[in-house]
DNA sequence: ACTAATAGGTTCATAAAATAAACTCAATGA
DNA sequence: TCATTGAGTTTATTTTATGAACCTATTAGT
């Protein structure tokens, strides 16, 4: 398979990757989450070369992530700034940060703190049920395909994946 | 820059993206976490070339995502299995189905649904605080990095990311 | 008036990475 | 004997990424 054909699979991770899955993107759009907005911004803090990140931009902005808006005129200068679609991607965002900061933070602690303003504390992400906002485990969670009619489920012997169910 | 430098840069997405940031690396773990093991079997099921599965399956190994094990002797063949540390990349697959389900779902809904054994429901994935438990949205939450003294705080009208404070 | 600098790219030659196909090795089955 | 399976490795070709230079428009400095 080709990256390209990603896109046109039937998983919605396939689908999320083939728009923000490639080698830079993400932290592209760690950038623009962290305020960032402007072309010769973003590259001089990932230092990566203008070629992928036009291509990027531009990729992000057909799929509706980001809104290409100029700033100025005489000359046109463009900033760009995400759409409520990348916005969405918050979450993703933080479950990087969070598993970053369990599996690779040194002993003076992760180098960003997250706030949360409502409840006063630093805090860290953490993946609750949209149905009872308890915390989900992934050994509490069956998946089944919406085209099939049966399901399975996975012997108890073989943990750490999915269950069918 | 160039990609291997991202795992020296202090900041946890880019040390997780290191990691698990390329083209197919996300996809692999999928597999894993729907119940794959076999190299054959993820082969096949991502239909990606032998060279980059092996690859990648090397460099996760090397993290301690996943654990090769000989499942027969003669011939010895290995499969492929999620350490804790890879089960506790659950909530970025989740957050990126949750993404792909909201955008990118068809009028059919959503490919794969998932089922939260101990309440009962289908569900979705929800970010929330580690702290209070509710939802947690970016314009609630402020960030400062861990080796600055003073912190400062992006203007209102700047709204899109994520506050500095 | 000349020069440099800034912003937002594009172009181009080179280097790195991905792909597809073939190949290896060990064993099993027909 | 020949084909098949599993888990890769090797190799030739194609695709992507990189870095540097270039382009256009405008403002600032000397």
């Amino acid at each position: 398979m080709k990256w390209q054909e990603l896109a046109s699979q039937e998983c919605s991770i396939a689908r999320t990757l083939a728009v923000i899955g490639d080698r830079w993107t993400l932290m592209i759009l760690r950038d623009l989450f962290l305020g960032a907005s402007r072309f010769e911004e973003i590259q001089r803090s990932l230092n990566i070369s203008r070629t992928v990140l036009a291509e990027r931009l531009n990729l992000l902005e057909t799929e509706g992530v980001v809104r290409r808006l100029a700033y100025q005129q005489k000359p046109t200068r463009y900033k760009y700034k995400l759409t409520p679609k990348g916005i969405d991607l918050y979450p993703v965002l933080m479950a990087l940060v969070h598993w970053g900061d369990q599996h690779y933070a040194t002993e003076v602690g992760p180098p960003v703190i997250h706030h949360h303003q409502r409840c006063g504390h630093d805090f860290s992400a953490m993946l609750t049920c949209s149905e009872c906002g308890e915390p989900v485990s992934p050994y509490e969670t069956t998946v089944r395909f919406a085209s099939e009619a049966i399901t399975a489920r996975l012997p108890d012997t073989d943990r750490g994946g999915m269950n069918r169910g």
